[in-house]
RNA sequence: GGCGCCAUCGUCUAUCGGCUAGGACACCGCCCUUUCAAGGCGGUAAGACGGGUUCGACUCCCGUUGGCGCUACCA
């Protein structure tokens, strides 16, 4: 695709508030914000909400939530406005209209009065008879008294557009070029009525009017594109570039949809996914700018962006793979910046609340950074600082040790950590404590009792560390507990 | 069924005619180590198939097969 410098960029994110943004809008939304800031060129949120059964408001929030939230911008959009507004389709009504009108006086399109009954029977004697299901064309020459008639008499109707058979063909910024056959199409439907103007049409309008340069979806949408540029051709519109992005699958390699889990991209966030995580992982989801670099941020990203490396087959959504990277993304944070992002988990666990000692969290989160794959991990992994787990006594004796050494080696920990005085009982002075202890009954037969004590569980952050969060009296008690537990294996 | 799109390790990908096919995730092993994690090192693993074109094809062309998408009075 062509970008030069005299024709300015404009595109633009259509979704429709039908139900919450899911990974493919947002990965779409990605691809044109990126493709418009490197070009400096115009992104515009459109919302495309003609279907008033389905459309709600909720979607449309959740939507602009969820781009606001994986750090898009747009310069015009139905919250900041802009000069070719409205940008919410149900406000455009009278636009299409206009346009729709236009139609029907050059006889460009005409109304059907086919019942779904009818089209549908019509549907299956084609399919039947192996012909290619297209609209019959039945009401395609209903003069213009009939047709003033049978409204009159109340009679329902749809509009449908003529579609000129021809053999079309429109160059893919990401394909390459795309042949269609428009015979095949037959005349579709452009609206339910002049005022109930339906998708294609209304795509194609306002991609006119908003002066759409470049058109990147989904490649779900190849076999709308021929409509839309019919419908350009018919009223003497531009038409824009187009680019379709492949897919994104699931696991099964189906289209990814709700069925495959995360139903919004908020529920990605609320599980504890960094936005920059799953903004990298989304753009490298059929694009990489090639070289062997991993990690990219929002405004790396834009600089290398190019759509011609966008690749054309499909990719599987691996969220492994988004754990990776957010996993990394969360061990670049500050220790500051991740206890306040993990403080959240914390209080909705009820682990927390506003009398707990903010520097005893933050010491938490800052020993437990290296093992969150998501932040939501905090919980589980951290649990045991704030109340020691049941466990089973049995894990407290290390492999390699027996129950009486261990029982010995923790009393000798407990000890010498109780010698310790209180204010004193710091990472430095533990460590020096249990590291005596150690140099006598060895790390293993040392350090793991302890730990297992303090923590109950058999994988943790190590004692020395525990214990300096735990602080003495708690240190002790815990370790005291496991003794006894000791005596009665 | 029709039409369209696509085809490199299990997954995401590099390669834009010269490849001993590179990287990442995951997996396995080793090191580090009380455990887990992180980190370091190493390993298993790919050009769907068949024809062309070419000195030379993973790369170009054709066919086959397979996958996906669309086939609404949804978007």
């Amino acid at each position: 695709m062509k970008t030069n410098e005299t024709t300015s960029v404009r595109v633009r994110i259509a979704p429709s508030p039908t139900g919450f943004l899911h990974v493919g809008t947002a990965r779409a939304a990605l691809f044109n914000f990126l493709f418009a800031r490197r070009h400096g060129g115009t992104f515009i949120v459109r919302i495309e909400d003609t279907d008033a059964q389905r459309s709600e408001k909720r979607f449309e929030d959740n939507i602009i939530e969820g781009f606001t939230w994986l750090g898009l911008t747009w310069d015009e959009g139905p919250d900041v406005g802009g000069p070719y507004g409205p940008y919410r389709q149900s406000e455009r009504k009278d636009l299409y209209r206009t346009h729709l009108k236009l139609l029907l006086e050059r006889d460009l399109a005409y109304h059907c009065f086919c019942t779904k009954e009818e089209l549908e029977a019509q549907k299956n004697y084609m399919l039947a008879n192996g012909i290619p299901p297209k609209y019959s064309g039945v009401c395609a020459g209903l003069g213009k008294d009939e047709v003033a008639r049978r409204i009159a008499d109340g009679a329902l109707s749809v509009i449908r557009f003529r579609a000129t058979a021809k053999k079309l063909a429109f160059g893919d910024g990401v394909k390459g070029k795309i042949e269609v056959d428009t015979e095949l199409i037959g005349d579709f439907t452009i609206a339910k009525s002049v005022d109930e103007p339906l998708y294609n049409f209304t795509a194609a309008i306002d991609d006119e009017l908003m002066r759409i340069s470049h058109v990147i979806r989904g490649e779900d949408h190849i076999s709308n594109t021929p409509k839309q540029i019919l419908i350009q051709e018919a009223l003497g519109f531009h038409t824009p570039h187009y680019a379709h992005l492949p897919l994104i699958l699931g696991p099964d390699k189906s289209k990814l949809s709700k069925r495959h889990g995360a139903a919004s991209i908020l529920e990605y966030r609320d599980d504890g996914y960094l936005p920059e995580a799953l903004a990298n992982f989304l753009a490298f989801l059929g694009w990489h700018p090639g070289g062997e670099k991993e990690f990219y941020s929002l405004l790396e990203l834009i600089s290398q962006f190019d759509i011609a490396h966008v690749n054309k087959s499909n990719a599987v959504f691996n969220i492994q793979k988004l754990d990776w990277f957010n996993a990394h993304y969360i061990r670049q944070k500050s220790d500051d910046e991740l206890c306040a992002l993990c403080l959240p988990y914390l209080q909705k666990a009820g682990m927390i609340d506003a009398s707990t000692d903010r520097e005893k969290v933050k010491k938490i989160v800052a020993l437990e950074k290296e093992r969150l794959k998501k932040l939501s991990d905090i919980v589980p992994l951290s649990s045991f600082f704030f109340a020691l787990p049941e466990y089973a006594s049995e894990i407290l004796v290390w492999k390699k040790s027996d129950a009486a050494t261990t029982a010995k080696s923790l009393a000798a920990s407990c000890a010498a950590l109780e010698a310790l005085d209180a204010p004193q009982f710091t990472e430095e002075a533990v460590k020096d404590a249990l590291g005596a202890v150690a140099s006598e009954f060895g790390n293993g037969a040392a350090y793991w009792p302890v730990r297992v004590a303090l923590s109950g569980m058999e994988a943790s952050p190590g004692p020395v560390e525990i214990a300096e969060v735990l602080g003495k009296d708690e240190t002790i008690k815990r370790i005291r507990a496991g003794i006894t537990r000791l005596n009665m294996i």
